[in-house]
DNA sequence: TTGACAAATCAATGATTATTGATATGATAT
DNA sequence: ATATCATATCAATAATCATTGATTTGTCAA
């Protein structure tokens, strides 16, 4: 077997990934959370306060959009910052405007009528 | 009261509706059926097929996605044919742009040492 | 060390969601 | 009217998720 990872590629965004991440902005603490990141990077201390939410959610919520992989932290002395991952947003962006331009083209097939 | 619906403005997406929505795509059946639907509208029978997914199922998926804003039915006879709507998707998209781009500009400023 | 503070984890609970089989609705054709 | 087919809804169950308070871990400063 011994199989070295040979494969890596075809989707853009492995669906389950892609899946995954869309989830984690679907709730509103989550989406407002990452708002708050995108306009600089934090530290839930400072995000408790403007989420209204206790640390622990904070931490929760934190851990789901880490694991989702749209946010990363690191230490810095005694806190940790969160910031947002770009690369993913922009590649959701991209799955987002590939639906959105297959559904146009689907669109202008059938009103050209050939259903 | 009477309230003539006089509210309807600001955020170009209201966090609400847009987590609702990635919700909705949360799911990677549900993703996979924004997909086929993107490459044209399709009635129930031929999604359940190809989602691998039985028929209520599929109803009740179709149902999230509706209600999300994120396909619209349209009877046909018989069957009942889901498209998917451009338009929120575009929204979806505007709203990650948005987050992306705040977040690099976010990042330049850090970068430039004012932190 | 000890104390204090930031953040993570844990255990418990309630709320929401996914899935299923059975049943109801709505349209068409006979 | 009846039969049939497509789809929706319902009731029940299992799975996942959000939220909380208590506890733990990690870092710094005295």
């Amino acid at each position: 077997m011994t199989m070295t990872k040979m494969e890596e590629r075809t989707e853009p965004l492995p669906s389950e990934r892609a899946a995954r991440a869309f989830r984690a902005l679907g709730d509103e603490k989550r989406l407002r959370i990452v708002e708050l990141l995108s306009g600089g990077a934090q530290c839930v201390c400072d995000l408790a306060v403007r989420v209204g939410a206790k640390q622990p959610l904070l931490s929760f919520h934190l851990k789901t959009l880490r694991e989702a992989g749209l946010v990363v932290a690191s230490r810095r002395g005694k806190w940790i910052y969160y910031s947002v991952n770009e690369e993913l947003l922009g590649e959701l962006e991209g799955g987002l405007a590939r639906l959105g331009e297959a559904s146009a083209e689907a669109a202008a097939r059938a009103e050209a009528g050939c259903c």
